[in-house]
DNA sequence: TAGATTGTTAATCGATTAACAATC
DNA sequence: TAGATTGTTAATCGATTAACAATC
């Protein structure tokens, strides 16, 4: 019965969950309702008991889930009970963010080596970690057994590391580049391109330069 | 028949189209047709076709799209075919990498105005704008009539920027803290929290350590 | 004309929500 | 026991895809 095959809005919501059982341990709160987490998030709570659902019984009828115990089952699906090593090609402003990002996050999620094309950013460190040349990536990714890869460069060089990081056998990329990369079907690529979200946030702005025009509804 | 409405996951699609017909138009195509697109972004061309129609008749029958005039009209949806001013606040990393990312692209987004909480920030300069303190946010966005605002900064300042920006009549809001923020229905809010997208990127991964188990599907 | 491709309706598929027995 | 809340099945809702007449 596991694995029934998990559709992709359900793992969208996980980390979501994750965040507010976050806050709420840190509340030291040791039990919650869907119901609770429904109105938290702003969703139905049979659809936060049918997610849960698909992985396990996680919860005790009549009382709700137990925050840590929801926390640690969670944090097993996700697999960043375990750490999970993360490369990043892109020593720029994002790029360093997202290293920085790292040092406070206690996510699993570690970066552990920095890739730059541009031999001037070469050598020099962030966060710790110094900068490699591209020329070490596939080395560096098989040795240190890293599993995901992060694209903070511009969007023209983009599908370049995309290819190395294939080479080097990469099982997820996040991709900040406003690019649309090919990749393996083995490999899953999530886009994380704010450009894109701002143009879409842009759609539902206005009712006020065009006045509130509620005439031909139907 | 013209808004009937539209449902998010069209609106998130627009961008991508606009994405895929610029570089077609720097590649100087001059006609498309739905199923050309389908292939690019591995879509239904029956979906491509639809998503449009929502809009208007923007094709023609047995000839396709005209780039140009398409990307018109969803620039026109978008409400990007007028310069659509933002404000920003964090000028950390995350939006140093925004301001520059602001100087190249042609999208009509333009960020006019930053902020930062932290005193040490303030009169620093950020791609030639002054940043400046919180206490000039709510007069500054409704002077220069700003109707997006960006948040990059922690998750434990997140509410109090939102609710500044609420206070100056923002429209929309780009949230990059991760924390879950309470907003007036009429404010329109995106999350592009990354570290929710390298979790649930993180559960795609495997099929490794657990070995190639396809025994249980049914 | 024949081939291509749109816009749109109808069919299918999948995701969300409601409802409720089980049970703490 | 009575009240609360889960896990799950059935009902509903919405989104995707197929099919095709219209037409370039």
């Amino acid at each position: 019965m596991k694995q029934a095959k998990i559709s992709e809005a359900v793992v969208r919501r996980l980390p979501i969950y994750l965040q507010v059982l976050n806050e709420m341990h840190l509340r030291e709160i040791q039990t919650v309702s869907s119901q609770e987490l429904g109105v938290k998030l702003d969703l139905n709570p049979a659809q936060i008991r049918k997610d849960l659902a698909y992985f396990g019984e996680f919860g005790r009828k009549g009382i709700g889930y137990d925050v840590v115990y929801l926390i640690e089952k969670i944090r097993q699906i996700l697999k960043v009970d375990q750490t999970i090593k993360v490369a990043l090609v892109g020593a720029g402003n994002l790029g360093h963010a997202l290293c920085n990002y790292n040092k406070y996050s206690k996510d699993n999620m570690q970066i552990t080596a920095v890739f730059d094309v541009h031999p001037g950013k070469i050598g020099s460190s962030i966060n710790n970690l110094r900068v490699l040349p591209m020329s070490e990536l596939v080395k560096t990714v098989e040795e240190q057994k890293i599993r995901i890869g992060i694209i903070t460069v511009p969007a023209f060089e983009a599908q370049n590391v995309a290819n190395q990081f294939i080479e080097a056998g990469i099982e997820g990329i996040l991709n900040f580049a406003p690019a649309i990369l090919r990749v393996p079907e083995e490999v899953r690529i999530h886009n994380a391109d704010f450009t894109k979200e701002l143009l879409s946030l842009a759609y539902y702005l206005g009712r006020e330069g065009d006045a509130q025009d509620e005439s031909d509804l139907d």
